[in-house]
RNA sequence: GCUGAUGUGGCGAAAUUGGUAUACGCACAGCACUCAAAAUGCUGCGGGAAACCAUGUGGGUUCGAGUCCCACCAUCAGCACCA
C-alpha cells in the first residue's frame, strides 16, 4: 500500500486544528516552560518563501520533542501586518490595506498549516489590529514620558522612492532597504527614540544571554563603542575653542593642523574673522550636495579648504596650527572636529601627503626591528608603539601614555575622558498611511501632548487616497477631520500627529503579547510575563541583527525599567538559519525566475518530505541551494519508512542485534536537535532505515522509538503509523525515548593500528581488554609484524579504546 | 581596511572536538523484478597496477593534524573616512 500523504496530512492538521493539541497550557503550574520563538512573518502578496519553513521547521521540531520531554511550552504565530506593499498595492488599485491584509493573512495562514507546525493559534497576533497597536501606542506613551521620545529637526535619510524618512539601520550602500530608491539628507522634523541612551547596556547585557558569537560581535560592531578624550584646542586671539574628539590622546604632541567638518558651526560664529570665506562656503555647499554615502564613496581622493584668519593653539605644545575644513570629518561623529596626527593615523597621512602638511613623529615601534617609513604610511600599532618627541610621556608605552595624557588633561582642565557610540537615535516617524498613528497632539499653548491613555487605541482613519503628497507629508495630512482635536491638556484646539510608526515598532514587543494575547487591562498580565519570561529560544534571519533585534531589545530594556518586564533582556538564546537560495545557486526572486513556491512542493511531496529535506539540505546556519533531486531523495527516505511496517516482528522489546543501535540512534538524535544538527539526525534516522532493511526485520518496540523519535521531523507519517499499530495515544501525548549510556558502547571494539602515524590495519578486540593483552595481539598480527621487520621499535603508544601507534626507525 | 564565517569526492555534505577522512543523501554504473519502462530492492562508486597520494596554498607543533599555531589565497555576510 503506498503512501497517499495529502489524506494522511490533512487528517492529522484537522485534528491538532479541532483538539488544540498544541496550545500552550494557560495554568502556570509546571514549573518546566519552554517558550520558543520565530520572527512572524510579514504577510505579503507573494505568499510564503521557502525560507520561512526553515526556521519554522527548526524549532517546531524543537518545541515538539520539548512537549515530549514534559514542558509547558508556548511556540505561537502572529502577522507582521503594517508595512509599504500593502499601501503601494492601495495606491494602485485602490483597496483598503485592511483588506489586502486579511487575504494574505487568510493565504499564509492555510500555507503554515498546510505544514504541520505546532504554533498555538490561540494566540494568533495581529499588528494591525486596533487590540493589538493599542499597546504599541501605550509603550510609545511611556517612552515619551521618561524623555526618550523628541521632536527633533534634523537631517535625515528621505528615500526617494518611498518618500519617507528612514533609520540609519534602512540604508543599504546608499539606497533604501525596501525599494533600492536613492536615499538623500533632508531636513525633517520627527520623532526620534533615544537608543543611544541605552547603548552600553546594549552592549553589557550581551554578555549574559546565549547569542551567536557573530550575532554578538554584529551588534557591538554597529553600536561603536570607543574610548578617548575631548580635548579643548583654544582659537588664537579669540574667546572661542574647538573641542575635538580622538581615541589617541597619546599623539596630541603631533598634532599638526585640525579639520573640521563643513557644517561645524564654527565657521559661523568666526565668519568675521576668516579672511577666504567665499571659498570656505563653496566648499560647505559642494559637500552638501553629497549624501553620506556618496562622501564614504570618494574615499581614494581627499578635498579640503584651509581657514585663513584661524589658527589653533595645540594645549600642550602651545603651538599654534592651521585649520582645515574637510569632508572627510563627519558632523554626525564625535564633536564634528579633530585633531590630526598625520604620522599616526592613515587618513590623516592621506590628507597631509595631498595638502602638504607637516608631519611630526612621536610614537615609535617598540620592537626594534620593525622597520617604518613615514614617507609611505602611517604608523598606527597601538600594542608596539612608545611615545617619543613627546615632554612627560616620553618612553611610555601607547596605552600607559594615554592614561597618563588623559590625566593631565583633566588635572588642567583642558580635556575629558569620553565614551563615543556609533549607534544614532532612532528615527520614528514615517510619513505614511499604513502603521500605527503615534498617539500624540500639538497645541499651540501646550506643546507636544500624548492622548490620554483610556482613550487607546488611537485608530486609524479609513481613507480614499492613499497618496502621499508631493511635500512628503503623511496622507493622514490631509485628513482634516481627523487631524482637527482638542488639547488633553487645556481643551483648545489642537492638531493630532500625522506621521506613523516605523514597521519595526509592532515587532519590538510582539512576544509579550503571545503571553496573554487577548488581555484588555494590560500588555500581558504580571503572571504571565513572569511565568514566560524570558524567550527560551529566538531563531530568525541575520538581516535583523541591527534592525529588530536591536530594537526589541532596547524597548525591552525600557519595560524593564519602568517595572514592565521582568528581565532585562527578552531572548535568552538567539541562533539565525542561513538563506536557501534558488537551483542556480543565487538568491530567489521574481526577476530570475528561480522561486520555489511552496505550495507546489507540498502538493507534490506533501509536508513531511519538505520539513525533512529543509533540514537535511546541509547545515542549519549556513546557506544551502534548492535541489529538486536532493528532495525527491528524502521523499524516498519517508516511503521507505512508510513500507518498514512490513517487517515488524510482533516484540516490544529492542532484538539484540539493534539494542546497541538504537540506544545510539536516541542519545545522537536527542543531541543533534538541541544542537540544530537536524542534517545528521536525518542521516541516523537513515542509517536505522538501512539497517532495519538489511535484516529485514525490526521489533515493535524498536519501531515506535523510531517512529518517536522521526515525530518531530515528520510529524503527519509518524502520528498515522503510530495509530496504525494499535497505540491508543498519539506521539506528542508520549514521553520522549530515554536511553542508557552503558548500552550505547560496544562491547568489541576496532581498533586501528599505525606505523609511523600511518594506518597499516585494524584489530578487533573486546572492550575491557588489558592494555598488555592488546599489546600481545598487536605484535602477533602479520601486518604489524611485517612492517616491524628489520627495524627498532622506538616507542609505542596506545590510546585506550581509541588506536595503536608504533614507531619504528 | 575592520568584524564574523567558510573552503573536504562529479554534487549537498559527515568526522565523537587531536586518533581508521569521505558517514548520510544526490547523481552515475551494474544486477534483480518486468514483455518493456517507471517504481522498488540489492551491489559498486576519491585517485593510483601497487607502494602510496589526497581535506584551498606554504610552513610549523605532535607518535599522530580536516581539526591546533604562523603566513598567505579565494568565496560569502555585515560594517566602513567612526578620529
Amino acid at each position: 500500500m503506498s503512501y497517499n500523504f495529502k489524506e494522511v496530512e490533512k487528517k492529522w492538521q484537522d485534528k491538532w486544528d479541532k483538539e488544540g493539541t498544541f496550545q500552550a497550557k494557560q495554568d502556570f503550574k509546571n514549573p518546566k516552560k519552554w517558550y520558543g520563538l520565530i520572527e512572524f512573518p510579514y504577510p505579503s502578496g507573494q505568499g510564503l518563501h521557502v525560507g520561512h519553513p526553515r526556521s519554522y521547521t527548526a524549532l517546531d521540531i524543537i518545541a515538539r520533542k520539548k512537549r515530549m520531554d514534559g514542558y509547558n511550552v508556548l511556540y505561537p504565530i502572529g502577522f507582521d501586518a503594517f508595512g509599504l506593499p500593502a499601501e503601494n498595492y492601495a495606491i494602485k488599485n485602490h483597496v483598503h490595506p485592511k483588506i489586502t491584509t486579511e487575504n494574505n493573512i487568510n493565504h499564509f495562514r492555510e500555507q503554515l498549516k498546510s505544514l504541520g507546525f505546532s504554533f498555538d493559534w490561540s494566540r494568533e497576533v495581529n499588528t494591525t489590529d486596533p487590540d493589538y497597536y493599542k499597546w504599541t501606542q501605550w509603550i510609545f506613551i511611556q517612552l515619551y514620558k521618561k524623555g526618550l521620545a523628541y521632536k527633533a529637526t534634523m537631517p535625515i535619510n528621505f528615500c526617494t522612492g518611498c518618500k519617507v524618512g528612514l533609520a540609519n539601520e534602512e540604508v543599504v550602500n546608499g539606497v533604501c532597504e525596501r525599494c533600492g530608491s536613492p536615499v538623500v539628507q533632508k531636513e525633517k522634523s520627527q520623532w526620534m527614540l533615544k537608543i543611544t541612551e541605552y547603548a552600553q547596556r546594549l552592549i553589557d547585557d550581551l554578555d549574559d544571554i546565549d547569542f551567536l558569537e557573530k550575532i554578538k560581535a554584529q551588534q557591538k560592531n554597529w553600536i561603536g563603542r570607543s574610548e578617548g578624550a575631548e580635548v579643548n584646542f583654544k582659537i588664537d586671539s579669540t574667546d572661542d575653542s574647538l573641542i575635538i574628539y580622538t581615541t589617541r590622546p597619546d599623539t596630541i604632541f603631533g598634532a599638526t593642523y585640525m579639520v573640521i567638518a563643513p557644517e561645524h558651526k564654527m565657521i559661523e560664529k568666526q565668519a568675521d574673522k576668516i579672511t577666504n570665506l567665499a571659498e570656505i562656503k563653496a566648499y560647505q555647499e559642494k559637500a552638501a550636495l553629497k549624501s553620506d554615502f556618496e562622501r564614504a564613496e570618494l574615499n581614494k581622493e581627499k578635498t579640503g579648504v584651509e581657514i585663513q584668519g584661524l589658527k589653533a593653539v595645540n594645549p600642550l605644545t602651545g603651538e599654534k596650527i592651521p585649520i582645515w575644513v574637510s569632508d572627510y570629518v563627519l558632523i554626525t561623529y564625535g564633536t564634528g572636529a579633530i585633531m590630526a596626527v598625520p604620522a599616526h593615523d592613515d587618513r590623516d597621512f592621506a590628507f597631509a601627503k595631498k595638502f602638504g602638511l607637516p608631519m611630526k613623529q612621536v610614537i615609535e615601534p617598540k620592537n626594534a626591528s620593525v622597520k617604518i617609513d613615514l614617507e609611505k604610511e602611517a604608523f598606527t600599532d597601538v600594542e608596539d608603539g612608545v611615545a617619543v618627541n613627546s615632554d612627560f610621556i616620553d618612553g611610555l608605552p601607547v596605552k600607559e601614555a594615554i592614561a597618563k595624557v588623559i590625566e593631565y588633561l583633566e588635572a588642567n582642565k583642558i580635556g575629558t575622558k569620553k565614551v563615543n557610540y556609533k549607534l544614532r537615535d532612532w528615527v520614528f516617524s514615517r510619513q505614511r498611511y499604513w502603521g500605527e498613528p503615534i498617539p500624540m497632539v500639538y497645541c499651540e499653548t501646550c506643546g507636544w501632548v500624548p492622548i490620554p491613555e483610556e482613550e487607546l487605541p488611537l485608530k486609524l482613519p479609513d481613507i480614499e487616497d492613499y497618496e502621499p503628497s508631493e511635500n512628503g507629508e503623511s496622507p493622514l495630512a490631509k485628513q482634516l477631520d481627523w487631524i482637527q482635536t482638542k488639547c488633553p491638556h487645556c481643551g483648545k484646539k489642537a492638531m493630532r500627529e500625522t506621521d506613523t510608526m516605523p514597521q519595526w515598532a509592532g515587532s519590538s514587543w510582539y512576544f509579550l503579547r503571545y503571553m496573554d494575547p487577548h488581555n484588555e487591562k494590560e500588555l500581558a498580565s504580571k503572571e504571565a510575563l513572569e511565568y514566560w519570561s524570558p524567550i527560551d529560544w529566538y531563531n530568525g534571519g541575520m538581516e535583523h541583527t541591527t534592525l529588530h533585534l536591536l530594537y526589541s531589545r532596547f524597548w525591552h530594556k525600557f519595560l524593564y525599567d519602568i517595572g514592565v518586564v521582568p528581565t532585562k533582556e527578552p531572548y535568552q538564546k538567539r541562533t539565525s538559519h542561513g538563506m536557501i537560495l534558488g537551483t542556480n545557486g543565487e538568491k530567489m526572486s521574481k526577476s530570475k525566475g528561480n522561486v520555489i513556491n511552496p505550495d507546489d512542493i507540498v502538493e507534490e511531496f506533501g509536508a513531511d518530505t519538505f520539513r525533512v529535506y529543509e533540514m537535511f539540505m546541509g547545515p542549519f546556519d549556513q546557506v544551502a541551494a534548492w535541489s529538486m533531486e536532493s528532495i525527491r531523495g528524502c521523499g524516498k527516505f519517508l516511503d521507505r519508512v512508510w513500507n518498514l511496517k512490513d517487517m515488524l516482528v510482533d516484540d516490544e522489546n529492542y532484538l539484540p542485534e539493534h539494542e546497541k543501535m538504537m540506544h545510539k540512534a536516541i542519545k545522537k538524535v536527542s543531541n543533534d536537535i538541541e544542537e540544530m544538527k537536524f542534517n545528521t539526525a536525518i542521516a541516523t534516522f537513515m542509517t536505522m532505515v538501512n539497517e532495519f532493511y538489511k535484516d529485514k526485520k525490526l521489533s515493535k518496540g524498536e519501531y515506535k522509538t523510531f517512529l518517536q523519535l522521526l515525530n518531530p521531523f515528520a510529524p503527519h507519517m509518524t502520528e498515522e503509523l503510530f495509530e496504525e499499530i494499535g497505540e491508543s495515544k498519539t506521539i506528542a501525548q508520549t514521553p520522549w525515548p530515554t536511553y542508557d549510556e552503558a548500552k550505547t558502547i560496544d562491547d568489541q571494539i576496532e581498533i586501528p593500528i599505525q606505523i609511523n602515524g600511518k594506518l597499516k590495519t585494524t584489530i578487533t578486540i573486546p572492550k575491557d581488554l588489558a592494555e598488555e593483552e592488546i599489546r600481545k595481539k598487536v605484535h602477533e598480527n602479520e601486518v604489524v609484524c611485517k612492517n616491524v621487520e628489520n627495524k627498532t621499535i622506538v616507542k609505542e603508544i596506545y590510546v585506550n579504546g581509541k588506536i595503536y601507534n608504533i614507531v619504528v626507525k
